[in-house]
DNA sequence: TCCTTTCATGTAAACGATTGCATTACCTCC
DNA sequence: GGAGGTAATGCAATCGTTTACATGAAAGGA
């Protein structure tokens, strides 16, 4: 049976109560005092007991974390940047997984993180109202990345702004015939990233006095294989895209795998942008609108240590950039057009050619 | 403030204890009561404090969850396994995520599952003894992923299997001077799968009667960029190998970079296999042994649960199957080289030709 | 009818800390 | 020398359950 606080206790002949001070560090404990419990617990190697402890303080010394897919890339890499400042100062994450529909209805209906977390951080769920509410009803702070609740903290990139960089880096290459291949837009909880990314893809293209045509914008599912078909179907209308924004560099991996088995080659026949940064873009030289993933979840780490200090007193908000990375996958559009001969109008000022630039 | 089992007792006119047995569907509560508890407590949206419920009764309805990179894709897929049945069976999962040599010490050192986990699983973390008897005095059932550790459950795949199986195809396919890229040989912990995969790859070598060549095997640090890096000092070398293992795909797909860059083509300047069947594998076409990842985590899990339900006396060990997926990237050994015209013998029959080769 | 069982329920003792409120002892300063 | 302040410590209530044991009622058996 492990050491209890009384064993402590009586050790250094002391009462619990000053166990407890000392081995917290807390102040008007004598110095004298303090080292004799220290030296008391370390010889009967007592650790406390979290449950014990949480329930007579109320503070649980875990975070919650509630994310859609911890097996994807994207997310794996938030969480690592959660939890390298959590773990510094020695908090817990307690990992919520809700990627299926099922496991989702079920977490809201029991709401396991009740009273086991100090604290909530949420990435990229979409969430209905009620939903919303009982998170916040737990009354923890939170900190939520890419969705919006009210009265939360929170990280974001600006995705409308990274998706028009990319829209308008094709447009500067020539392009007008631009397609677009979006993500989960098929689940019923309505993710709103690829939402908002459409809608700048849309206004992009209007600005620039381009016309919609809905057949250019393909669903893939934020997955290779869905990406892949995405660009089958583009490929396969009578007038196919000369550019293609993937809003991910996944769908984009996809995208150029279907080209690469059609025998057509990025950017010689389509120019093909993603976005992420994702590490394998890089190999595939792939154009691609880059945010900081780890750092994301520092940021909202080091929200919710804010909060948890009680040290700021309104809940921040924060935007970090993305930036566009000049790479092989996208290039001017060819003038001549076999199909079009009619649109050859040049396009605006190409593009620097840095390889790396700068939003 | 939230309402406790005392309110909820009052509410139904029974006794706390009663409250208890009928919330936990355990027996010798009358059907009528029972109700009563369940509305009581439904109409006072009453849950249990998980503090006070572990507190008493010693359970936490948690498991601890400990690998090094939570961000690399074969531990998320795992965990993600894991969580997939962890979930099903209302546990949640408690990540810890040591990577960092300072956070696994103090890891160690301050042993932060204790008396918080039900139970434990660790992914192939390299452990020295006093942490390993650490972990097992924590007196939770234990499984574990690659490492062994006594009195433990076990999962793996035969990575001296997978590994000979890898370089036998090489052989047949009349390659001689076979190259290998091994991960984190160089980490002072010691992790034991490279060690393994090292130690099979000669033994390979040498039943098949080819001498050793210490130069022929490089460091990599399973990221890509270590793959490359590894990649280019083999192609550096006087006598450069014909074609490469790679223990990691990741590596692999490093070593293909760096093979591009040099103008060289995979298979036709070198042949590169791979190890793992990462989703980027299809994508660049790269020959590789295939290992069921999230599966491994179910696996895990599930020997948790046996464990947990005392179902089962022993701890149990399985090995999962690897098996080749052979793509393009290996090919037969060009018959006469340029360099060494003296070694023109073909090799044993040559691999069948189906894509998909079950071991 | 009386004695066992069996079932439903209640009582109260853990579980192992934290913390508000004394209490004590020792200074310091008129 | 007494009033008042401060630092160190102890007392005991509290956090919210679970569970061993006791109790009582109803049912079954001889």
């Amino acid at each position: 049976m492990a050491a209890s606080i009384i064993d402590v206790a009586r050790r250094a002949e002391v009462s619990t109560a000053t166990v407890s001070r000392a081995l917290r560090g807390l102040p008007n404990v004598s110095e004298a005092t303090r080292e004799r419990v220290l030296r008391a617990a370390e010889e009967l190697s007592y650790a406390v007991s979290p449950h014990a402890s949480s329930l007579a303080s109320g503070r649980t010394g875990t975070v919650g974390v509630i994310l859609p897919f911890v097996n994807r890339w994207f997310y794996s890499q938030v969480v690592a940047g959660i939890d390298s400042v959590l773990r510094a100062n020695d908090l817990d994450i307690l990992l919520y997984n809700l990627g299926d529909e099922r496991v989702h209805e079920r977490f809201f209906a029991r709401m396991p993180p009740r009273r086991r977390v100090d604290a909530l951080i949420v990435l990229n769920l979409p969430l209905s109202a009620t939903e919303s509410e009982s998170l916040v009803s737990l009354e923890v702070p939170i900190a939520v990345l890419g969705t919006r609740i009210p009265g939360c903290w929170h990280v974001s990139i600006d995705n409308a702004e990274g998706t028009s960089t990319a829209v308008r880096h094709l447009i500067n290459l020539g392009h007008r015939r631009i397609g677009m291949i979006s993500g989960a837009l098929g689940d019923p909880r309505g993710f709103t990233t690829p939402i908002v990314r459409q809608h700048a893809y849309r206004t992009v293209l209007a600005q620039a006095g381009i016309p919609y045509d809905p057949d250019l914008e393909a669903p893939g599912n934020l997955t290779i294989d869905e990406g892949a078909s995405a660009m089958a179907q583009l490929l396969s209308l009578p007038d196919p895209p000369t550019a293609v924004f993937a809003e991910s560099d996944q769908m984009a991996f996809g995208a150029l795998r279907t080209m690469g088995r059609m025998g057509l080659r990025a950017p010689d026949d389509v120019s093909v942008i993603g976005f992420d940064n994702h590490e394998t873009a890089e190999l595939l030289d792939l154009t691609t609108i880059a945010q900081p993933v780890a750092y994301q979840g520092e940021l909202l780490a080091q929200q919710i240590l804010d909060a948890l200090s009680g040290s700021s007193e309104e809940p921040a908000q924060v935007v970090v950039p993305t930036r566009l990375v000049v790479r092989g996958t996208t290039g001017a559009a060819r003038v001549a057009r076999p199909r079009h001969p009619s649109s050859p109008r040049p396009g605006p000022e190409p593009d620097q050619h840095s390889r790396t630039t700068a939003r």
